[in-house]
DNA sequence: TTTT
DNA sequence: TTTT
């Protein structure tokens, strides 16, 4: 429809780390959880409430890669995107819906001396600070001036 | 939790009329659904595909209130809010989720004289002509300088 | 700098028609104005206060052309942008500052239907109803898949 | 006007500290730089060229002390705000134009313990670790939940 | 300079 | 279920 705007904006840090699929050598998707939350102040019990959100964020071909790559579960991260229900039929037969973040642009929020010692093979090699061209622009998706 | 952000802006049409609950004579709810969507050109089949998705909002209030006046099927709005899904059981007794965009701010997008003649007598009593405090404006949720 | 984002939205009406400049016959850029405002109550008068707000809105290459066929004066817009202030020196040898938004998708809101009749030939020549690739969707700069 | 929108929304960094200005006992102004940048490789050279934004933030009353007492020069911060441009008559009896973000909502994005420490004696006093009520949360001003 |  |  013309004249619409679907568009999502989150900082989080990621719940766990992100999980790759790849469908041929060319496209590929990363799946990851992010939290966000918000907390208030109950005024009848005067306690302090925290309600914790969790988003499932999907990101494609080289912008999942490199978040492969560089983000571990517990970072930080500002994601751009749009909002997609997706409708799926579970083993019962039942009709269900799954809410998905589909990642445009992203950020990296976490500095890198505070990123912990990952296991990872590919993110041990990433040796970010020797890169002029650092993998944490804002980037948007399919952009091929960067070097990934 | 500290440092998130969780923000959503949808600008649509409305799929439906808004529905009011009314819990107490001081807190209500509305709730309508609105629709983007986007298209492009299949690069295969040349074809243009659109996606449709919808939103269902969920307005508190005040603003609910003013939603329910100004707001019919069709109408073109503004939507500033937060992503929330929420928990519940079907009659099976199976888990199900369910995501809403909990509305902060929202504003008419529908011309007035582009708006079709409703039957709801609440908004045949709206006059928002002879308003110089128009609800149209962008309107955060609980500003009580607001007329209404 | 790594980790940053500069991101603006504004939904507003143009001022004033799109005005271009072309570098070569690949490159241009369209300027225009469009305002926003808010109104509040004042308190203390209890008179209701409106504030107009302008935006200088610089858009490229086929985006510009695109804006330059279809908008005119006084109709409504969404612009999302990022900020950008040029220094210039003026004919005194001062140096002067110049905040504009760079513009890098929009989606138009005037129906089209409301859309004044315009004395440009370039959108008399428009006749975006017979183009199934309408030019009002929400559009990403350098999307080779529309077809302009 | 209704039915328009102006929203900034920044990541950046803290350019010096927050500079207060009171103007009685119940309101006062913060101001701030931030920068932003974008970094791009320039398709004939092969070059990376990156260029630096300076947005100047200005925050009012409880959320001006906040950021007053907890951010410091070069502290990472996500702003979200409306974009105001101010005339003003320089020594010269010249007019010129400024323009400047007004904050409505911040986050804090510099992890407690990455902050250096600072000679000012108000965040001396802080103590950010001791309070459950963390200032770090999105915070719209005027809420009055908020224990500051 | 726009719009309601 | 909307809209173009």
């Amino acid at each position: 429809m013309a004249g619409t705007l679907n568009k999502v904006m989150l900082i989080g840090n990621l719940g766990d780390d992100v999980k790759m699929h790849y469908f041929d050598d060319k496209n590929c998707i990363g799946r990851f959880p992010i939290a966000t939350s918000e907390s208030y102040v109950n005024k009848q019990t005067n306690e302090r409430v925290t309600n914790t959100e969790w988003h499932n964020i999907v990101v494609r071909n080289k912008a999942a890669e490199i978040c492969e790559k560089y983000l571990s579960k517990g970072d930080k991260i500002y994601i751009e995107g749009r909002i997609k229900t997706r409708k799926w039929t579970d083993d019962k037969g039942m009709e269900r819906y799954s809410t998905e973040i589909q990642c445009d642009e992203f950020t990296f929020l976490t500095p890198k001396n505070d990123q912990q010692q990952s296991h990872k093979p590919s993110a041990a090699n990433a040796k970010p600070q020797s890169q002029p061209t650092a993998p944490t622009d804002t980037m948007p998706e399919g952009d091929d001036d960067l070097p990934f």
